[in-house]
DNA sequence: CGTCTAATTGAAGCATCTCAACATGCGTGG
DNA sequence: CCACGCATGTTGAGATGCTTCAATTAGACG
């Protein structure tokens, strides 16, 4: 695992592509605020508060495992630029992505309860992160139990898209699978200002799509072009733009209620 | 939605079939009790505010929603017997079961923190649960902070449980996705202390086993048919029976450290 | 300009689905 | 105690969405 520590807190970002990677040329405590503020507010003696929280910088590169099953972690990472996967392999060494992460995500918060950890965290680009302890964490939900809530509400909202993904791989088509996908992330990164016209940054190999939709690669590729020709999006480059956003959400079946975005300026407007 | 509000907590169980059913002949409080201690322990104070928590006994039929998508309720469902499941519907009518609920389960606790529901909870048989406002468990959490942190961890389980859902629906065949919800079932029943020997209620339709893995009744019939003649478990009139307690795990790629239960006594001896 | 990863294509196979009967069990009313 | 009705389980046969295998092509990078 190369993981690099970094002496100080210079975590200034290239900022590829898009305008909106400026927004995250901020500490990581903002990024950690405005992402706390998608789902919910924040007092200012919260914002106050989440200043103060322990974190220390660190870089890793892509596609290493950051956390592994059956690890005791004592502290979280908060994922600050970069994106990162949560996975388990089965039997025959086939792989099921169950999540993807984007910056403003936990993804092994749970671990803070959990004692062994069930799954592992994988980095899919090079990425920028803050680990957390969990002693800082509970110090601050001791300090703010609300916060305490608004964590918890997080992983609640985790498991959410978890219940949909169930949803999609159980009882949809490729087609359906794959639109929807790209929805739910499009909504996620504009909830934390990461997506400028429905078009966001999105590294994913067709093979990181295929394993997260229970799919294979070849399928997955051909299902692709077929999205594509019916003028949803454009997909290339580790970039995701839907041209027909309605269109795209009406063939991903996608209510973005299960996502509990809050945040009037974070939420799509509705279709047509 | 027939629900039969009783006059009194009268909630005697007739006990039909495994001498395992008389364990639940207590106040609600115990089993709620007896559920967290399955995954932490509990001081006697916590205990003691358990006791107190405000509960009110109900009774449902079959086959009715208790909660509904899109619902913003102010209570949580405790379920004291019975099965329950959550669900969902997809655009051309079909259901996607994402759990099952055994008695001490709490389907509807994200609705604490999430205000509008995205999924359904509905009985798979005639069951009795008693009703918290969300009021009470916010006052008991202020009371006693580390039970709301096992009620948090209680949730987390929850979602470890949608992992692995997620995993054996994408990248298990038929065969093992069966057999490891069998060894789930078996292992969380026996975790609150209703079974025996490896076998336990378990009244759920082939139906109910489609809708929960991804496949359609005829290929569940089918593969349950191999799976007995595996000599693996019985499966019939409601209970399920594990004939071959390792087979089955091993068929099923059973590891029970998803499913985080603490408790020595409630643990399944390993395979062997 | 080779090297590596990711994307693409073709062709054959199969796990699982759909449709459509038919069987079984069980509660209920007569 | 029997007859009906409904839910559930079972079976056969044909269809298909998706997989697997095996190349081939395209891009990114030093």
């Amino acid at each position: 695992m190369t993981i690099r520590f970094q002496a100080s807190a210079n975590l200034q970002h290239p900022g590829r592509g898009g305008g909106e990677a400026s927004h995250l040329s901020h500490a990581p405590a903002e990024l950690l605020i405005r992402k706390l503020e998608s789902i919910g507010a924040l007092s200012p003696a919260e914002r106050a508060a989440l200043r103060r929280l322990e974190m220390t910088p660190v870089s890793v590169d892509a596609h290493h495992d950051i956390v592994c099953e059956g690890a005791s972690p004592t502290a979280v990472t908060l994922l600050l630029h970069g994106f990162l996967c949560r996975y388990k392999l089965v039997a025959d060494g086939k792989r099921q992505i169950m999540s993807f992460h984007i910056p403003g995500d936990i993804p092994d918060l749970p671990t803070l309860f959990l004692d062994v950890t069930d799954f592992n965290v994988c980095s899919l680009t090079s990425s920028q992160l803050a680990v957390i302890p969990h002693s800082a964490l509970l110090a601050l939900f001791a300090e703010q139990r609300q916060l305490a809530y608004l964590f918890w509400r997080n992983t609640l909202i985790d498991a959410a898209v978890f219940r949909e993904w169930i949803v999609g791989i159980g009882r949809r088509s490729a087609f359906v699978r794959i639109a929807h996908l790209f929805c739910e992330m499009i909504v996620r990164m504009q909830a934390v200002g990461l997506s400028s016209n429905y078009s966001v940054e999105l590294p994913l190999t067709q093979t990181d799509i295929a394993d997260a939709l229970g799919l294979s690669t070849v399928h997955v590729n051909r299902t692709l072009q077929e999205i594509r020709a019916a003028g949803l999006i454009k997909f290339f480059r580790g970039r995701l733009i839907a041209i027909d956003w309605p269109g795209l959400r009406k063939a991903g079946e996608f209510e973005q209620v299960y996502l509990h975005v809050q945040k009037a300026a974070a939420s799509v407007p509705p279709a047509r």
